[in-house]
DNA sequence: CCCTACTGGGACTTTTTTTGACCCATTAAA
DNA sequence: TTTAATGGGTCAAAAAAAGTCCCAGTAGGG
């Protein structure tokens, strides 16, 4: 209570702190994520003049909070463990904090995680909703559980920010859903490797060809080894997910115009391992492949995790997440903003 | 813990803030002493260019700080409220609260209190010290107690920002020591009046003339009203008293050269109500006078109320409150870094 | 009653700082 | 060995800040 006494008094007298403050901690966590960093780089990445960025980074060097040397600049271990140990803090700085009750209250989900900074302007955002995602995910594990896992980029940064500490024994990671053609580093099946590998947790995975008919599905549910892979995805109790937006997602299945306005004919605006969602949370549409009932899945499912970010994916989020008191809803500042203009909130605090 | 951190962070990430909010709050606080100020006057005792504090006041303005009118510059509410409550926050990211402790553990005092900022750089901060004075005045006092006040700019102050809410009744406020000629405005007497007026309670003055010899003192101690004071303020139980430089303070009672030079040949370095101590807190001389017999005030008063600001007086200081457990001392940032640096204590934090 | 000496706001010029665009020696990789 | 980075430094242009002055209005003193 004092401390959000004191922000605020800060926030009052010092108004130019947040963008101050950010500047520099976008800079530091940059850094962090691609260190050892050039000069030019980072001042390419940011868009900054060099000399701009040079004097920031002077100031964080006479900090303490960089170490630059010939090879590049990287952080010191000052330095990381301040962007390591400042989101909470920054969090209330930004008014994220109050952020997030009001998201809870708006989605009526179990927990929100809005990540300091905007996916389409910094891609760093992603690799922290990355962490906070997995620190999230690390919470739910439990001894023999089943895991699933969808595809996507959001769900990508978890897995590459999941330490890899050993999780609880017996835990089985599978994909959410088979066979949905993405690049392969964002396929569910991947992704589940690379998250049973820091878990140091065994996995199963679901390989099944793009784009099957609905009979040819039917006719590998009879085959053994799918239907019981199956079953074990469907015994999931956490699951851990990425949003998509609806067209999007369907342009990059290949989708032809025609289909396209359909899906909006149809107010798809979201979609979750190939279930497009409309803006009340129904399923509209999908696409055939095997995997999660979604149907019944709030009577199996314990947690799920669902992580987006990027304020085009606002309206797609409040479609998919409304309503689902299983949900932790990770992402970052840029939807989260969006998200309460939507629903006609005034987040007062100012965005940089 | 969470909020040091915080605090601990933000100072490293954002070293410019420190700055940035001192500057801001001192000319609030100079607005909320001197209201309505005008701008010209305001520039002025700040030593700043018109335009500088100009683009102060607009982004002050901006926030809804202060009241630009033509009568004058005044606080709003929101201003009101930040310069009386931002206090404490202000200490933490100053490093004035680590500062206490280690005063505390330096002088051994009952507590400490670091007013933020420099006296002899803006004299607001003697009101400020009077602020924080008042308030543990306040804490300290009990029905029927007597409660003895020295002379002094300071303990003018402590009266000036006494609130006039009644204290606990049956309250007797007396001057601890009576005739040590000063301007009549830091009299004890007349600050004895005042403190009482403020707590509405009673009180009794000690009128003496100055400069009296030791027989007349003695001749004085004959007459019933005298001594009936002088045994109502030796019953004291609060005592409230600022601190002199020896040197300074002997002049101002027009001691010639010889009598200085004597004064510095005994290690005379601090005053309290015309006694003078050397560096190791002994008495080393004394203007004759009637009051508190000071020898034995240890066994009688429960609460002593120390009061000085500014580095020239940091000497003083420590000859005077050390080694007093029942010692509470109100002091000023410039006087609290003059005694660390003194000590030999790196206060890391910056000045400004 | 007027007059004066303030006030805040605005405009203009000078000074300082900031910014952008180079160049250079060095170094790590190719 | 070559190449394409790096960090560091310099210098001129541009922008922002600061100092100065002036103006209209108002409050307080005479």
């Amino acid at each position: 209570m004092g401390l959000i006494l004191g922000e605020d008094y800060l926030r009052l007298i010092v108004p130019e702190l947040p963008e101050l403050l950010l500047k520099r901690y976008r800079l530091l966590r940059r850094i962090y994520y691609a260190a050892p960093a050039g000069r030019r780089s980072l001042a390419a990445y940011f868009k900054l003049g060099e000399k701009v960025l040079r004097r920031e980074l002077d100031t964080l060097r006479d900090q303490g909070l960089i170490h630059v040397e010939q090879r590049g600049i990287s952080l010191t271990p000052a330095g990381e463990a301040l962007v390591l140990g400042i989101t909470p803090y920054l969090k209330l700085l930004l008014g994220l904090d109050a952020m997030e009750k009001e998201l809870l209250k708006l989605l009526k989900v179990k927990r929100v995680s809005v990540v300091p900074g905007d996916l389409e302007k910094d891609e760093m955002v992603l690799l922290e909703m990355g962490r906070a995602g997995a620190k999230i995910l690390r919470e739910c594990l439990k001894p023999e559980m089943v895991l699933a896992v969808s595809g996507g980029r959001s769900c990508a940064a978890v897995a590459d920010m999941l330490s890899d500490l050993p999780a609880p024994p017996g835990i089985t990671v599978v994909p959410a859903r088979g066979g949905l053609g993405e690049e392969v580093d964002y396929q569910a099946n991947n992704i589940a490797a690379r998250v049973a590998r820091k878990l140091k947790a065994s996995y199963r995975l679901l390989h099944l060809p793009d784009s099957l008919s609905q009979e040819a599905l039917e006719m590998l549910l009879q085959e053994e080894k799918i239907a019981s892979i199956l079953e074990l995805i469907n015994s999931a109790s956490v699951l851990l997910h990425g949003i998509g937006t609806a067209v999007d997602m369907a342009r990059r299945r290949g989708a032809g115009e025609e289909e396209i306005r359909m899906l909006e004919a149809k107010g798809a605006v979201g979609e979750v391992f190939g279930f497009f969602f409309n803006g009340r949370g129904e399923i509209v549409d999908y696409i055939p492949s095997l995997g999660l009932y979604l149907e019944d899945m709030n009577n199996r499912v314990d947690n799920v995790i669902v992580i987006a970010g990027g304020s085009a994916k606002a309206e797609a989020i409040i479609a998919v997440v409304g309503n689902h008191p299983r949900d932790h809803l990770v992402l970052d500042e840029g939807a989260a903003r969006k998200i309460m203009a939507l629903a006609g909130i005034d987040a007062q605090a100012l965005s940089v």
